[in-house]
DNA sequence: AGCACGCCGACT
DNA sequence: GTCGGCGTGCTC
């Protein structure tokens, strides 16, 4: 029996592989793609063997008398393929991460299987009847299908307002790459793993379709992992981390909700699934299909310079027109009388009478934001961080939304002593107080991260809304998504300018992205639907163009905004993040970070083996800052932030690898680097 | 990332 | 005289 020696990556920042000797193997399996428990200096770590030989590899560097044993595997079979090793090693280059973070955040982490993964039918059996398609239906799957699969920039999407059918796309195409005998990724937005996409895909797929959410325990995602590797599972649906779902034979990927947030992942690897998907839709050679009723702007602007193929669906199904849409300006009303202006009440009132249904949408968690002192003006901040208090009324606490800090209100201003205090801003709490104060009558229901407490709470409240056990819902960003509700005619937004003002230059997107997708939710299913948008800024290009329907003019006009600034599509961008316990630790390695960072794209700049094109390229990369972050201070630890900006992303990250090659962080101070940021906060 | 080893201040 | 601070170096 020759001896083999593997090659094994671990979820630390180390971008190496270690070595390792393989344990009792009488059938010489090979160990590619397996789990592996082993000790790692004094310590017991999980790893992955991503290559294998007979002999000590030479470039090892360590004697052969140092090598280790594996203690056991937890796999008797792969669980990364041999594609997802090589996207793993794609992701670390890109991401700048290394090869054992990635390929362990990819692969799930139970060690037994445990079933209930699946879906029992009770008697029900999937639905086979497709449904009729539109013409434009039509058109967009054959769109999709018929491309040239020699062809390695697949990329589709399908644009239309949400009831224009996207899903029905989706689906039958799958089934259509399904009957090939291929298999699909269907991405969905976190929060939009709300059941009803995934009630479509199950109840048309059953059992070869897995579902991997993250309410399954690492056992259960574990089971799922291998329905889906020995094909009994061929549709696979799931959030960021289903990108990586290890299917034989994968004939698509699909993104549903493209422009949303949630696929870029918020810590290392930071990640983003359209961009992974990207790479290993080429790879393979197979479609990328997107969708989205609001594009993100870069997306927008390959469909514009016909990068990406667009397939528009306009038709409404269920019959329903497009909402009237109007704006309240809030800015002439007095500011004492609450947060639902006499207009919004009176649309309310007419709505309840007519026994039709309310969403009230307001992006804000808490009962008011700040706490100030009228007379000094001091705002309570959390210890932690450098963001304000939100109150909470139900437990009469002042908690930090960041690190869930939390204190008593004081009575008068710690400050100055004043006891002229109060409150400014609103959150869900205070509008269902204010709704409840103003529609007795009205059944209102709250929806949002504070008010659910168990598993399936979502869903029941959703539920009994929609049987119309409830008038009025309220709540965040949980009821902007995908829902239907046939009964709904009114949707307020009671203050479409939150986050309107950060300083992010994304800011207008997401906040035209989310007034379109909550108007689109009402007259579904009614031609008398309507959206009313409270703000304070009914001028700003935003909240005007949402609220006018103009979606070209609003991509056009940001695009125009994004060129002018240099900033992505335009630029690429490479953030990174210095963070350390004192503010002085922060500037001190940021600014020290950002000479040595110059001095490496100098060098570059003068390098004699430099491409021309290379040099272009570097001569337009700058390094912006040291600077604070726009959130100074998170979880008591300060920030500081250095940005590289330029046209080649890959000029972005060879700086910055040489950098992190040849730099040690001081103790206590953590650099987070991130490619592609969505978020400059 | 952990976790060791390793060399200088206030304490049973 | 020790306990313990966290600086630097290694992990197959």
């Amino acid at each position: 029996m020759p001896k083999k020696f593997l090659q094994i990556v671990l979820n630390i920042p180390l971008n190496q592989s270690f070595t390792y000797l393989d344990c009792e193997n009488p059938e010489n399996k090979s160990r590619l793609g397996c789990r592996a428990d082993l000790k790692f200096g004094n310590r017991r770590m999980t790893g992955l063997v991503i290559a294998e030989s007979e002999t000590l590899p030479p470039d090892c560097p360590v004697e052969e008398d140092k090598i280790r044993p594996v203690m056991r595997f937890l796999d008797e079979e792969c669980v990364l393929t041999a594609e997802l090793t090589e996207l793993a090693k794609w992701i670390s280059k890109y991401y700048l991460c290394s090869i054992g973070e990635i390929a362990c955040s990819m692969v799930p982490g139970g060690k037994r299987e445990s079933d209930a993964g699946g879906f029992s039918f009770l008697e029900d059996t999937p639905e086979t009847k497709a449904r009729e398609l539109s013409e434009e239906q039509k058109v967009a799957v054959e769109g999709i299908l018929s491309q040239n699969p020699h062809n390695k920039n697949q990329l589709h999407y399908l644009y239309g307002a949400t009831g224009t059918g996207k899903t029905e796309v989706f689906l039958q195409t799958s089934e259509r790459l399904l009957e090939q005998g291929k298999g699909v990724i269907y991405l969905v937005p976190e929060i939009g793993l709300t059941p009803q996409v995934i009630e479509a895909v199950v109840s048309r797929f059953g059992n070869t379709a897995a579902v991997l959410h993250s309410g399954l325990t690492p056992s259960q995602k574990l089971s799922e992992w291998r329905r889906i590797l020995n094909k009994e599972a061929r549709v696979v649906v799931g959030a960021r981390s289903a990108v990586f779902a290890p299917v034989p034979d994968l004939g698509m990927i699909i993104i549903d909700e493209e422009h949303d947030g949630s696929y870029k992942s918020g810590n290392t690897p930071r990640y983003h699934a359209r961009q992974v998907a990207m790479y290993r839709c080429a790879r393979l050679g197979i479609p990328l299909l997107m969708g989205s009723a609001t594009p993100s702007v870069e997306a927008w602007k390959m469909m514009e310079e016909g990068k990406i193929f667009r397939h528009v669906l306009t038709r409404r199904l269920a019959g329903g027109a497009m909402p009237e849409i109007k704006c309240i300006n809030l800015s002439g009303l007095a500011s004492d009388s609450g947060a639902i202006s006499p207009s919004l009440q009176k649309e309310i009132e007419e709505t309840l009478n007519q026994k039709r249904q309310t969403i009230l949408f307001l992006n804000r968690r808490g009962f008011t934001h700040f706490f100030r002192c009228n007379s000094c003006g001091f705002e309570l901040k959390c210890k932690n961080c450098s963001v304000s208090l939100t109150f909470h009324k139900a437990e009469k606490r002042l908690r930090c939304h960041y690190c869930g800090w939390q204190v008593s209100p004081p009575q008068q201003c710690p400050e100055c002593g004043s006891l002229d205090v109060g409150y400014s801003g609103f959150g869900t709490e205070y509008i269902e107080t204010e709704v409840r104060a103003k529609f007795p009558n009205a059944k209102v229901v709250r929806i949002d991260t504070d008010s659910l407490t168990h598993k399936g709470e979502l869903q029941e409240k959703l539920d009994a809304f929609k049987k119309g056990e409830y008038d009025i819902m309220l709540g965040t960003q949980m009821v902007a998504k995908g829902l239907n509700f046939p009964n709904l005619k009114l949707v307020g937004v009671v203050l479409a300018d939150t986050g309107l003002h950060l300083p992010d230059f994304r800011a207008a997107e997401r906040t035209f992205s989310l007034i379109t997708q909550v108007a689109c939710r009402a007259g579904r299913f009614f031609p008398d639907g309507k959206v009313l948008v409270q703000t304070y800024c009914p001028d700003s290009e935003p909240i005007a163009y949402a609220v006018a329907g103009k979606t070209k003019e609003f991509y056009d006009s940001e695009i125009k905004t994004r060129e002018m600034l240099d900033f992505p599509p335009f630029s690429r961008m490479l953030r990174m993040v210095f963070r350390a316990p004192s503010e002085a630790q922060a500037v001190h390695a940021c600014s020290g970070a950002a000479e040595i960072l110059r001095q490496v794209l100098n060098s570059v700049k003068m390098g004699k083996n430099t491409s021309e094109s290379i040099r272009e390229a570097t001569n337009q990369t700058e390094i912006l800052g040291p600077a604070e972050c726009p959130l100074s201070k998170i979880a008591a630890n300060y920030r500081q932030q250095i940005i590289l900006r330029g046209p080649q992303v890959s000029v972005l990250q060879y700086i910055t690898s040489v950098f992190s090659t040849n730099y040690k962080a001081p103790q206590e101070v953590y650099i987070e680097y991130d490619v592609d940021p969505v978020s400059l906060l």
